[in-house]
DNA sequence: GATGAATGAGAATTCATTCAT
DNA sequence: TATGAATGAATTCTCATTCAT
C-alpha cells in the first residue's frame, strides 16, 4: 500500500486545483490573454505558490496538454491492438477519440480555444499522432490496411477527428456515435457511391 | 492606364512592407513570441509608423490571414463551380488548396506556427469553410454528391487539407500531385480495400 | 482703409478656425486630454498646418486665454476708470465680468474644464489681476476706496467672481443682476446684519 | 496597543512614500510635466510598485486632494460647529482653513501648482464647499446668518480662501492672522466706509 | 511550502513635431 | 502655405518572476 503524506496530498491537490484552473481560464478567455494571474486567482492560492508547481504558463498549458494525452493516447492505442479489420482499426479510433473529446470539452476547448493556440503539435500530440503513424505502418505490414502513405493518412485522420470534435462542440452535441460513423465512414470507403450501385442507391431513395 | 501619386504608391508600399516583414517574423519565431517592434525592426521604418497601418499586432495577423483567404477562396469556389462530378468537386479543391499552399507556404506558415496560434477559426477562414459546406450543400442537392453532413465534411476536408499540407511543408515537399491524390481518393474512396479485392490484393503483395 | 490680401484673410481665418475648434475641444474632453490631432481635426486643415499658426497645444491655450484677457480686461478698466464711488468701483467690475463671462461661457469651460488646467495664474490673467490691484491702489490713494491690503482685495475679488460666474455656469443661470449684486454686497458690505442689531446681538451672547 | 505585522507597515509605508514623492514632485513640476516614472524615481522603488498603490498618476492626484480634504474638511466643520455668531462661524472657517494652508502649503501647491490643474472642483472639495453650503444654510435657518444664497456665499468663500492662500503662499508669508482678518471682514463687513463718511471722502475730491 | 508585495524588463501605444511633396 | 505620412522619443502599464517573511 503506498504511503501518501498529508503534504504529499496537499502538493497533489494544489497542483491539480491549479490545472483546474487553468483548464477554465484557457477555455475562457484563450491562452494567450490569460495570465498567470488571471489563473492563480481563478484559484485560492497565492501567486507564488504558482511556481512551487510550474514554471511558467506555457508549463501549464504543456502539462494541460500532455494530460490529455496520456489520458487519450493509450484507449487508442488499445482499440487498435485488439482490432481485427480495417474497419476496427479506423472506427474504433474515431470512437475512443470522439467519445473522450465530449467527456473533455472543457480541456479541448481550453487547448484550441478559438483564435488562440492549438498548433497542428497540440493536436498531434494530443491524438498521437506518430503512435497512430507507426499503428498505421504496423497494420499495413500485416496487410490489415491497404499500403497508404501512413504519415499522411495519420494527419488526415488528426484533421478530421478534430474539426469534427469541433463541429460537436459548436453544436452542443453528445452523442458519439453518428459522429464516429461519418469519420470511419469517410476514412474507409469516402463519400463517392460506387459507380455501378451509385443509381440503384439513389433510387433506393438515400 | 492607372494614375498613382508618389505618396500612395508609398503608402501601399509600406503597408505591403510592414505585411511582409510580419509574415516573415511570424513564420521565423512565431506569433506568440513576435512584437511589435521585431516586425516594424525587420523593415526601414519607424516605430510609429506601423500605426499608421494597422492598429496592433493582432491586426496584421488578421490582414495576413485574409489576404490569404482573399486569394484561395475564390480560387477554390472556381474549381468547384466547374466541376461535373464528385471527383471533380472534391479534387478540384484539394488541387487549388495544396498547390496554392506550396506557393504561398511562407505565409501559412506565418498564420499556423509550430507551438502557436492557428486556430480552427484561422483554417476554417483562410480554406473558406463556409463557402466549402454552402458548395457542398448545393451539390448534393444537384446530385453531385451523396447526401452527407455538410458541414461535418466540409470540416473534415479542411481539416485533412491543412494537415497534409503541413506534413508537406515539413518534408519540404512541392509536388502537389500525390498528395492531392491521397486526400482526394481518401474522401472520395476512402483506404479500405473492395471486400472481395481484399485478398486478392494482399496476396498480390501488397 | 486698411488693405488685406486674399492669403492674410485666410491665414486668420485658418488662425479663427483652430481657435475655435480648440475652444470646443477643451471644453469638451478637457486641456489634458485633448491633442493636437483632436484639435485639428475638428478642423477642415492638415496636421502640419497646425504649425504654421501655433508652436503647441499650450500656445492655443495661451491665445484662447489672452483672447479673452484681451477682451475682457478693458472692459473692466473702463468701468473703474469712470467709477464715482467705491459701488460703482467695484459693482462695475463685478458686472462686466460675469456679463461677458456669460457671453463666454465656451471660452471660460475650455479654459477651466473641470479637473482640469485653469490655475490660479490663468484666473489672474484672464480677469486682469494686476490692473486690479492696480486700480484698487489708485483707489484707496485717491480716496474711494478704504485703505485695505490691495493685493489681498483683488485676489479676493478674483476668487469671487470665477466661483460665481462657475456657479452660473452650473446653474445655467443667464441672469447676471442677481449675481452680481450678491458680488458686490458681498465686498462692499458682507453679510452681516446691519451695525445696530449687531450691537444688540453681539450682547446676546452669540 | 496596535499589532501591526512588518509587512503591513511596508504596505503603508510604500504608499506615504509614493504619496510624499508625488506631492514634492506635482509641487516642483507640476502634475502635467510630471510624470509616473518622476514620482518613482524620487523613491527607492521600482515602477511596476507604483501600480500596486495607485492605478494612475490621476489617481495619485486624487488620494494626494482627498488626504488633504480629510484633514481639513472636520477642522473647519468643527469650528462652525461651535460657532456663537456669524462671526465665529465665518472667521473660523478662514482661520482654520488658512492655518491648515499654511501647514500644508506644499499639499497645495502640489494640487494647484502654478499654470498646472487646479479646478474649481478640487478647490471645492478640498475645502469641502458642500459641507460649507449646508453648513450656511443651516445658520441661516438658525439666524446665525443673514437670509443669502448659501450656494453663491460657500462658493465665494472658497474663491477667497484660495486666492488669499495662494497670495500668502507668493509672499512666503506665515502670519495667518491678517489674512484671516482680512478675508472675515470682507466677508462679514465688506470695504465700504461707514455711510456718512462715504459722503465727505466723496465730495473730497475723488 | 505558502504567501503576496516588489521587482524591472519590456511591450504597446501615443503624439508632438518634422518635412518631402 | 497646405498637406498628411513618417518619425521616434517618451510614457504608460503589464506581467512573469523573485524573494523575504
Amino acid at each position: 500500500m503506498e504511503f501518501r503524506s498529508k503534504r504529499t496530498q496537499t502538493k497533489e491537490h494544489n497542483r491539480r486545483l491549479i490545472l483546474d484552473a487553468a483548464r477554465g481560464v484557457f477555455g475562457r478567455q484563450g491562452y494567450r490573454t490569460a495570465t498567470v494571474r488571471d489563473i492563480i486567482g481563478a484559484t485560492s492560492l497565492a501567486t507564488g505558490t504558482f511556481y512551487n508547481y510550474f514554471r511558467s504558463k506555457e508549463d501549464v498549458y504543456t502539462a494541460l496538454r500532455d494530460e490529455l494525452a496520456v489520458e487519450i493516447r493509450p484507449l487508442l492505442r488499445a482499440e487498435r491492438k485488439r482490432a481485427q479489420s480495417a474497419d476496427d482499426f479506423i472506427a474504433g479510433t474515431f470512437r475512443a477519440f470522439l467519445t473522450h473529446a465530449v467527456q473533455r470539452s472543457a480541456s479541448l476547448a481550453a487547448l484550441g480555444a478559438p483564435e488562440e493556440h492549438t498548433s497542428s503539435g497540440t493536436r498531434m500530440i494530443v491524438m498521437g499522432g506518430d503512435d497512430l503513424r507507426r499503428d498505421i505502418q504496423a497494420a499495413i505490414e500485416n496487410g490489415l490496411l491497404a499500403d497508404v502513405d501512413a504519415e499522411l493518412l495519420a494527419a488526415a485522420m488528426v484533421g478530421v477527428a478534430f474539426e469534427v470534435a469541433e463541429i460537436m462542440r459548436r453544436r452542443h452535441q453528445a452523442d458519439v456515435n453518428s459522429a464516429e460513423r461519418f469519420c470511419s465512414e469517410l476514412v474507409l470507403r469516402g463519400i463517392a457511391l460506387p459507380a455501378m450501385t451509385r443509381q440503384a442507391t439513389a433510387s433506393a431513395g438515400l
